[in-house]
DNA sequence: TACGCTCTGGGTATTATTACCCATACTGTC
DNA sequence: GACAGTATGGGTAATAATACCCAGAGCGTA
């Protein structure tokens, strides 16, 4: 299946919680329900993907406290906050806090599974950009600190003979350092290699 | 000056506009009134920069609208929604649409301040990409569409042989645009011309 | 028509990179 | 002590890129 349709839904009322996922059902969608933010993250693995539907309301950790446990986890997935009883500051702090969506009780059908499929959707890309770049992240962990050291250069765009110079080293160790550099990222390219280095977050020194 | 301190206010009761514009006066900042979206539009100029604070209930075009109107000139100046009568779909929708925050009044001054403080340090931000990589666009634009072709098959990590049976033309010519390229880029590296394109938002074919 | 720009191509020479081979020395760990 | 990993080098050769020079064909515009 191309199209991730996981959406989990946490809310300790039995009655709301199968109510909605009936309703995500019945969109053709694969709804999990929990009834608290600690039997999610129980059942939670790093790698699950979809989006999030979480009350606010809770007994024990409670619909704004799950975010910051995620963000403080890197987990990235996208939120739909829920509420029966919110208010426009704990609105505008769950918003600037990362969450994708806050939306009062009761809400129209339509207007909920629309921004639940829109927050699947920008799961898909986060998703995509994830294996895209998680790799360069894991890859530059396999380098020893010299090669690093190689590698920030090399995105700096500077010659061997440069990096030599800048490293105290013969250019002739710059070249057996490029080469595992460029090995163990698995970079046919010089380009290839800048992008990835960008990916993971290594800036140019003085381009 | 190295900090931004340009806070524009739009509110249309003169009270509450001077009122902020005193309290932001009062705490080193630099305020601008205006009675209404339209007389801030008249004097906004495309390079300001800054960070701007809005009533939502004004006649003519109220602050939501003004946010609108900014977001489709492409100015992303962080706005700073405030209102006397907000609900919580009017909150979702300004923080949705990429306010900056959005605070009700009455509100306390302290935490206004820091609201103006955090948009101003996020202006800064986007000033120094934006001054970054508005270059790479307006270089790119002086590209011819050969150079342009050769520039992607470069950011893809080809070398200039596969680059020539690509485009059907000899490697000397690929050599002659590829130094164009790097001349109209004012671009001494690869690595450095790879960045810019990304910043462009030029990607790789099939890397 | 003349000018400028784009796209095309060549010659020559220098420099940079890559792909192989090889070695020594120092650090750890098993 | 043996072994793996790291950092440091050398030799040789082929390939790629760069820096200069040069020129003609085509296409618009002043």
């Amino acid at each position: 299946m191309n199209i991730e349709l996981n959406v989990s839904v946490v809310d300790d009322d039995p009655a709301v919680r199968k109510s909605i996922c009936a309703l995500l059902d019945s969109d053709g969608l694969t709804p999990r329900g929990f009834e608290s933010a600690q039997s999610f993250l129980d059942a939670f693995s790093a790698d699950d993907t979809g989006c999030l539907v979480v009350d606010v309301q809770m007994p024990g950790m409670n619909g704004l406290e799950l975010q910051a446990r995620l963000a403080v986890l890197g987990i990235d997935l996208p939120i739909i906050i829920i509420t029966g009883h919110g208010d426009v500051p704990m609105a505008v702090q769950a918003l600037k806090a990362g969450a994708f969506d806050f939306i009062e009780k009761p809400f129209d059908d339509d207007i909920f599974l629309d921004s639940v499929r829109r927050a699947l959707a920008q799961n898909e890309m986060q998703q995509a950009e994830k294996t895209l770049f998680a790799h360069a992240v894991e890859r530059i962990a396999l380098l020893t600190p010299r090669e690093s050291e190689v590698l920030e250069q090399l995105v700096t765009g500077r010659p061997n003979k440069i990096i030599a110079y800048e490293l105290g080293i013969s250019t002739r160790t710059v070249e057996t350092h490029r080469a595992r550099v460029m090995e163990k990222m698995q970079s046919r390219s010089l380009s290839h290699l800048v992008r990835m280095a960008l990916a993971a977050g290594i800036a140019p020194q003085s381009s």
